[in-house]
Parts: C-alpha cells; sequence; structure tokens
DNA sequence: TTTTTTCATGACACCGGTGTCACAATAAGG
DNA sequence: CCTTATTGTGACACCGGTGTCATGAAAAAA
C-alpha cells in the first residue's frame, strides 16, 4: 500500500494540488471537467485525505469529545451509540472522557483534555450539562458543546432533552390510577437535574389527584444500585409499608425489587414497583419493570449532529428539541389489593 | 488564549525550535543548561505541543481503535475502561469502533476506518480477536493490533487472556461438588472463541469427576439475554428437569432465572444456576448468580499498554500473558435436594 | 600541542493538506 | 469591438511540529 497523497493525485491528473483540494471542499470555481477528472483520479488511485494533515492546516482535529460521570453503564453505551452514528455520518470521531465531576481538579482536567487533543467540540452527559462551572468554563474558551438531557432551557447552547418531569408524572399517575395512594420515591444524585425533575413530576401528580405529600416516604439515592438498596430498606421498614415504590430509575427500582423479593413480598401483589430510564435491566428481571423510556440515543445523536453542524458554520440561534419520554408498562405494577 | 507554538517557545527561550523539539522529545544532545531554560519556558508559556502537528510530522495519530461487536454493554465499558486507562497514561486517545463481524464488507469497513483515521493501532475485543479473516488483512498491511480474551495463543502478536477452559471446569466442579449430576449448559455466540473454551472445561469437568455427557442438555445460545430465555425455555421442558444449569455468561443465566421464577421453580432450592463474567446484573438479581470473574479491565489495559509500546518501538517476542478467573459464589447455587 | 572524536545547536526541507493572491482566459455589458 | 466582471487555475506561504545534515565548540586521544 503505497501511499496516495494530494500531490500524486495532483501530478497524475495532471492540475495543481490546490485545484485537488477544490474538488476535495466542494469549492465553487473548478470547472465541471476539471472536476470529473479529478474524481476519476480519486477512484483510480483509490486516495483518501489525511485527515490530520487538514486538520493542521484547518486548525481543527474532526474529533468530538464525550463527557460522562454516570455509574449505568447502559446509559453511556446508549449515549454512545447516539454520539457515534452523528459522528460517522460527518466523519467525525468520537472520544470519550469518563471523569468526576467532583473531582478535585475537574476543570483542569477538562483543560488539559482540550489542550492535548485539540477537540472540536464537547458532548455534555448529564450531570455534566447543567454543571454551570464547567459550561461557563467552555464559553469562555469559546469551546463549542452540546447539551444532552439537560433541565436547563435558559442557555443560548445546543440542547437536546427529553422531558423527565412530565415522563415522571404519568408513571406516578399510572400508579395513583391503580388506586395506589402511599407511593414512596428514591431520589437520584443530587448532581443530576434529572433528579430534581422526576420529584417534581412525582409531587405534580400527587397533588393534581388530590393526595397529600409526606417527606417520610421520600428516600435520598444516587442512581447508583447500591444506594437502591439502602432507600429500598428504609421504605420497605416504614409502618404502614407504601404499596408502591417510585424508583428514579432502574437500577434502584431492581435494587428495591430484589430486596422486597428476599423478604418474600410477592410483587406487584404485596407491593408495586417502577422505575425509570427503560435500562435493559428493567426486562432482565422478574417481574418486569414498569418504566419510562427515553430516546437516549436519539438526543445523543441529534446533539451531536447539531454540534458538528455548529462547528462547521456557527448557526445565529441555537437548537432546542425536547424530545418526547414513553411509559413501559411491566409487570411490576398492578392494581392494589 | 492566545496560542503558543514551538515557534514562540523558541524565540522566547532564545533558541531554535529544532532545540525545543529535541527536549520535547527527551532527545540526547541537549545541554542541561539549555533543557532547563526550555523547560522553565514550557512553564511559563504554559505550552503544550499540538498533537496534530506532531502526528503529520511523524505520520501518527495518537489514536488507538478499539473493535466491538458484543451484546453485553457491561463487558463493553469494562473494556473501554481498561482500555481507556492504558491511554491516559501514554497520552494517546481511545476511538470507538462497533461494527458487524458478519457483517458484508467487514473488511471494507475497518480499511475505511484505517485510512479516514489514520490509527496508530487496534485492540481487538471478542469476536474480532480470533477472526482470522481480520487478523490476516491487518498482518498484510502492517497495522499494529492487540488481541484481547482471544483463544488463539499460536499467533505471534500482543495477546492478553484469562483461562475461560479453566473458570468452566470449576464452577462446573462448584456444581458437581454440590452434589449435581444433571447439569444443563448453555452455549455462546458460535463465532466467540470462549463459547468453545467454556464448554471444553464443562466436559472436562464432567470426565474428570465420571459424570457421563449428555447432549440433550446443551442448548445453543449467543450470549444475548433473549437467546437465553429459548434455551432455558427447552432446559425447563426436560423431563427428568436438570437439578443445575450453567449458562456461558450471566446474561443468559439471567434468563434462565427470570422463568425459573415465572414458573415458581424456586432458586437454588429446585433449580440451580450458574452464570459466566460477574456482569452487574449478577448481583443485582435475587438471588445472585454465582459466576466467574475475570479481570477485563485488567486484560484491556495491559493489551493497550503493550499495544502502544509495540508501535512506539516494535519488539521482538510478542507480549503474551494469561491472567486468573475467580469463581464467585452467590446464592443462587445449592447443594441438590 | 595537535589531531580526532563527541556534543550541542542551527539551518532547512518536509509531512499533506488549506488560505491568499496573482493572473490568464472567458463571459458579460456598454 | 473594446472595457469590465467573472471564472478557473497556478504559485507560494503557512499550519506546527520532526528528520537529516552541516558546523562550530568542547572534550578526549595522540
Amino acid at each position: 500500500m503505497k501511499k496516495v497523497t494530494i500531490n500524486s493525485v495532483a501530478s497524475y491528473a495532471g492540475v495543481y494540488k490546490k485545484t485537488v483540494s477544490r474538488v476535495l471542499n466542494n469549492e465553487p470555481n473548478v470547472s465541471a471537467a476539471t472536476r470529473e477528472k479529478v474524481l476519476a483520479v480519486f477512484k483510480e488511485l483509490d486516495y483518501t485525505p489525511n485527515p490530520i494533515a487538514r486538520g493542521l492546516a484547518q486548525n481543527r482535529s474532526f474529533i468530538i469529545g464525550c463527557l460522562y460521570d454516570n455509574p449505568s453503564k447502559s446509559y453511556i453505551t446508549r449515549v454512545q451509540t447516539g454520539a457515534l452514528a452523528a459522528c460517522q455520518e460527518n466523519n467525525y470521531n468520537l472520544l470519550i472522557h469518563p471523569c468526576e465531576l467532583r473531582g478535585e481538579a475537574l476543570i483542569n482536567n477538562i483543560e488539559q483534555l482540550l489542550q492535548s487533543s485539540r477537540l472540536d467540540g464537547l458532548v455534555l452527559t448529564p450531570p455534566f450539562c447543567d454543571f454551570s462551572e464547567l459550561v461557563d468554563f467552555l464559553k469562555s474558551k469559546k469551546i463549542p458543546y452540546a447539551r444532552v438531557a439537560s433541565a436547563i432551557l435558559e442557555d443560548d447552547s445546543i440542547s437536546v432533552t427529553s422531558n423527565d418531569e412530565q415522563g415522571a408524572f404519568e408513571i406516578t399517575e399510572h400508579l395513583i390510577n391503580l388506586g395506589h395512594t402511599s407511593i414512596a420515591f428514591i431520589k437520584g444524585h443530587p448532581d443530576h437535574s434529572a433528579t430534581q425533575q422526576r420529584f417534581k413530576g412525582y409531587r405534580r401528580a400527587l397533588a393534581s389527584h388530590g393526595i397529600e405529600f409526606n417527606e417520610r416516604l421520600v428516600e435520598e439515592g444516587n442512581f447508583s444500585y447500591h444506594s437502591g438498596v439502602d432507600s429500598a430498606r428504609s421504605i420497605l421498614d416504614l409502618s404502614p409499608r407504601p404499596t408502591a415504590v417510585f424508583a428514579s430509575n432502574d437500577y434502584m427500582a431492581a435494587a428495591v425489587l430484589k430486596l422486597a423479593t428476599q423478604r418474600n413480598l410477592r410483587v406487584p401483589d404485596d407491593i408495586s414497583i417502577a422505575g425509570f430510564d427503560n435500562a435493559p435491566i428493567a426486562r432482565h428481571i422478574w417481574p418486569g419493570l414498569t418504566t419510562i423510556a427515553q430516546p437516549v440515543e436519539e438526543m445523543t445523536k441529534q446533539a451531536v449532529t447539531q454540534l458538528i453542524t455548529h462547528i462547521i458554520e456557527p448557526q445565529e440561534s441555537p437548537y432546542k428539541v425536547i424530545l418526547e419520554a414513553k411509559l413501559i408498562t411491566r409487570e411490576s405494577t398492578a392494581a392494589v389489593k
């Protein structure tokens, strides 16, 4: 495999390399005949432009960075899938960068990343999407970024979200419609805006059905399975025991299910359990979890597509979309007996 | 943030840029005084070399590609974690590239990837690590690669593996020691070498304990949860029903557990279930799954570290390591009644 | 002390593209 | 038919580093 460079193409086609570059970039001011000729040589020599050289000349890397700090592996892979789809369509590459939001030197870490990799832009997934310290830093450095699943919409940046509050409202209402009035709630990680949103939806559903909010039914979790176990213990120890539990994600819901089963409670006969996210585990366990499905891949794909569009040619008005979340009922919720 | 280039550093330090380059790359033939001076300027101007320019000059991209085609999200993220750890230590970046082994044009796809991204090397995860068509292609193109969790050790390339056969032997023996003699087995995806290895270990354990192998107890799966459901159905329909099931991974084992529970079988009292991989789901369900834990992150980290070492300076003898797998007993297996 | 070797550094081309401008050829306008 | 725009292409510097070689100074050997 001898190297095919722009120079070899140029001499082979009998034109100057700048002309080849013009064809490559679909620039105007190239005669149709020349364009055809060069394109034919591309085919014949099987030429692919060197992205590194291009990057050097244009000060671009054709790489997007994806920031995450999330205990849910399934969420991460869904984000990656969506981001990769967008990247591939645009001949971009994806660089993944897990790091801790509360790490001692997040900003330094990111600065280091940007300096060493010359990323063209960043995708901020929860909880980074709502971390103003980081967002402000990126703004000051003029690094393009897009936010996925953020609760903050006022910001003048690219943002693709789904409606967490509404999803939580619907799943709570689903429980209420099944006759439940004592519904425990497990919160997510306080750094994630989804945590507040889902809690709001839960409270709004209670209020709109005239059910009094009871603080003792609320447990603090952090989206991890382990935190779900602790919360579940507190909830199942309550007396009277709630007839339903709504956990802010499926891992914590799975933890409730596990503990309930260990205690010989029948789900959903003795207690209904609902989750959020439609993670794989929701259908891998018995009974399957009633949950809310969010279009995570689609959100991320749209966000990254817009980010790349913006990088290539800065847009006047920021792209903002809110996608629908959908209730999925499985066996873990049933009418109260 | 004005740009700091090698030229600005050079003029600031009063040396020629090549000298700066020498300091950057720790080349010999730089006087201690000059080196100190240049290093001081690095600090003062907060200089970071531009990897793109470097890449152009050295025809390198400082990017490793990670190939996978795996239904297990937890496995993928573990691989990524290990690979990222190695990359970060060496100032490399990781590019992830999911693609289908049996896709119509895998080789074309990979060729395209290599041409467009100028990757410095590839990590092959199962099932790619044992796909000779791809390995031969990479060899012919002289693309450095490392294989993770491969069963083929004869190859003269970097390979880090754990002993699947031995792991399967141990977990089968664990069941036998609990008194089980009728142990069903669910195979993995036929394209994965682990599938054969685990099956071998299962058979060796049976043989070494004088238990006759029964073909009717073996089901074909493909590592997906869904395939586990189908296999589980066949196994639970057998009469007499086996007293234990060993599934080639935890997702399929979880499927067996789900179906058994749906049919009101008690696990492990009525039937023991064992998995493989120690995926998160193994401890997220009740009863927790007895399984084999492999050091996936560590394997990948070592493989990538060696790959990078090899890229920087080709090694004479290929790096080969086999790491230990470990039996983890949980509640899903018990003595036969 | 003279000659040879080693060492530190400079000069410059080069990696493979893109940006800017000059210039000739062609098309449009008066 | 001549002047003025427009268009297609070439020439060349430049992006920010590294490779190669020349050269002068210092150290080692004769």
